[in-house]
DNA sequence: TAATTTTGGACAATAATTGTCAAAGCAAAT
DNA sequence: ATTTGCTTTGACAATTATTGTCCAAAATTA
């Protein structure tokens, strides 16, 4: 198990994707098919980035979908959890849970 | 760290400790004042509990609040992250970026 | 300064959640 | 079998959240 340190945002990291391409949010926003306003608030962390976002985002930078989205979703998981006093333990019992479940269907 | 197993869902639990004490839905949910319908639903994990309705949960039931809310969230992460492919990894960088940020404000 | 990029606010349209009610299902009696 | 109390289900309007879109103000770059 290991850490590929990784904290920075889901926005913050595709925006350096971008930026270390030259690109402008037009660019990315189009072949997106969304508003560039929209693009500049994904980058931001206001807006949520659907499914298919995050596919044409792996495909646009050629990166492993998975891995953007894990970053996506660990980051919306650390936003619920940011303000709770232990959400270090929910996330352990939600890791046991989710095994148990895993190990049920298997 | 320790392992409470803990693998019955919130609802699962609250209707278990109801029914220990051999009272009906609708003696609870006027405790909470809320709909008997809504209560049986919500024990069946098909509403969500507010912060309100666990606090009196806790109350009601002499049970810890923090635990119970713990149970609570730890069950809605887990129903987000069931169909995930990578449900535990997402878990584990979430817990990650939850400590850092902890640490940050520290 | 002009051109381009980025941001923020506004807005209607759509979707999700909530509170509430009524009817139906169920089980245990009597 | 019918009543009684408990639980479940589906429906619905009302509220709240999210989405897609546009525009104009800021900020950056040339």
């Amino acid at each position: 198990m290991m850490s590929k340190k990784n904290n920075t945002s889901f926005g913050e990291y595709i925006r350096q994707l971008r930026e270390d391409r030259n690109l402008p949010l037009r660019k990315i926003a189009a072949e997106l098919d969304i508003d560039t306003s929209t693009l500049s608030k994904i980058e931001k962390n206001e807006r949520n980035a659907s499914e298919q976002i995050i596919e044409k985002l792996s495909e646009i930078f050629a990166i492993d979908k998975a891995d953007l989205k894990v970053r996506y979703l660990s980051d919306k998981i650390t936003y619920q959890l940011l303000d709770e006093e232990d959400g270090i333990e929910i996330l352990k019992v939600a890791e046991q849970k989710i095994k148990y479940h895993k190990q049920q269907q298997a």
